[in-house]
DNA sequence: ATTCTTACA
DNA sequence: TGTAAGTA
């Protein structure tokens, strides 16, 4: 009996699938100690130690070209850059993936905010809240009487990185224009909304239409109860909240309020 | 029963 | 990468 062993029992031995081993044959890394007259490929200790380094290399994401590159004619001071940009790779995954929690800890957060009640929703939810100073980066502008397209989309593609995971942030000032922003993180701050108290109403509705038409509810709202409004108008669009509730979308109107007490 | 090759999503 | 068919 020789020492050999089949393609399925060092595939077992190493925790890969067969195919792969396959495959990494066919890319020229990993050949059997040889094949019996039965077309078996059999390997013995060289091949797994082999693959073990394969499976090592490849764990640092590198590409099976590369790897056949390093096991064949590649120094050690050839690979240690690789190996250097592989650190460097890995890092910035750490870094997305790190991104990727946040992203879901604040969907998770921000759920609780979604009306449970359909008159709930409907109505809206009016309050006085207080919020520190935000400072916004602007993405483009463009007229009050349009809605956000496809085509405004694709002309401003390059200022926004993963959009929909973003508060969007219409603000609406007093010459019929509209100023999308979005929430400036070490970059450039075109715009800073000050600390204090806003009114604000969440809204939960099934199309845009009837946004524009609630902003007048909210202003008739401030006036009944003495607030006092001033500055721009505010509607916050959290689209990443349709994920919970794929037919609704999600917007909250604020504005800043100079004297909150009138309401208590 | 296991592997091989090839094709395909 | 995984899965499937048809062989040896």
């Amino acid at each position: 009996m020789k020492d050999e062993i089949t393609i399925s029992e060092l595939a077992q031995l190493m925790q890969v699938s067969v195919h792969q081993i396959r495959y990494f044959e066919e890319k020229g890394v990993l050949h059997p100690a040889y094949t019996g007259e039965n077309q078996y490929r059999m390997y013995g200790m060289d091949e797994v130690y082999r693959l073990a380094h394969i499976l090592l290399f490849r764990k640092m994401g590198l590409s099976v070209q590369v790897i056949k590159e390093c096991l064949s004619h590649l120094t050690a001071e050839q690979i240690t850059p690789i190996f250097r940009q592989a650190l460097r790779d890995t890092e910035a995954e750490i870094q997305r993936l790190q991104d990727t929690k946040l992203f879901i800890e604040k969907l998770l957060d921000e759920k609780e905010q979604i009306p449970k009640q359909v008159s709930q929703a409907t109505e809206g939810t009016y309050a006085i809240v207080q919020r520190e100073e935000f400072p916004l980066s602007l993405w483009f502008e463009m007229q009050e009487a349009e809605s956000l397209s496809a085509k405004h989309l694709i002309q401003h593609r390059n200022n926004i990185s993963n959009l929909f995971e973003a508060d969007i942030h219409y603000v609406h000032n007093d010459s019929g224009i509209v100023g999308m922003y979005t929430k400036a993180e070490g970059g450039q701050t075109d715009l800073t909304l000050p600390s204090g108290s806003y009114l604000s109403r969440t809204l939960f509705v099934e199309n845009e239409e009837g946004v524009a038409a609630t902003a007048q509810e909210f202003y008739a709202y401030a006036e009944e109860r003495g607030y006092m409004c001033s500055g721009p108008l505010i509607i916050i669009e959290k689209s990443y909240l349709s994920l919970f509730t794929p037919d609704q979308l999600h917007y909250e109107l604020l504005s800043y309020v100079s004297n909150p007490e009138v309401g208590e």
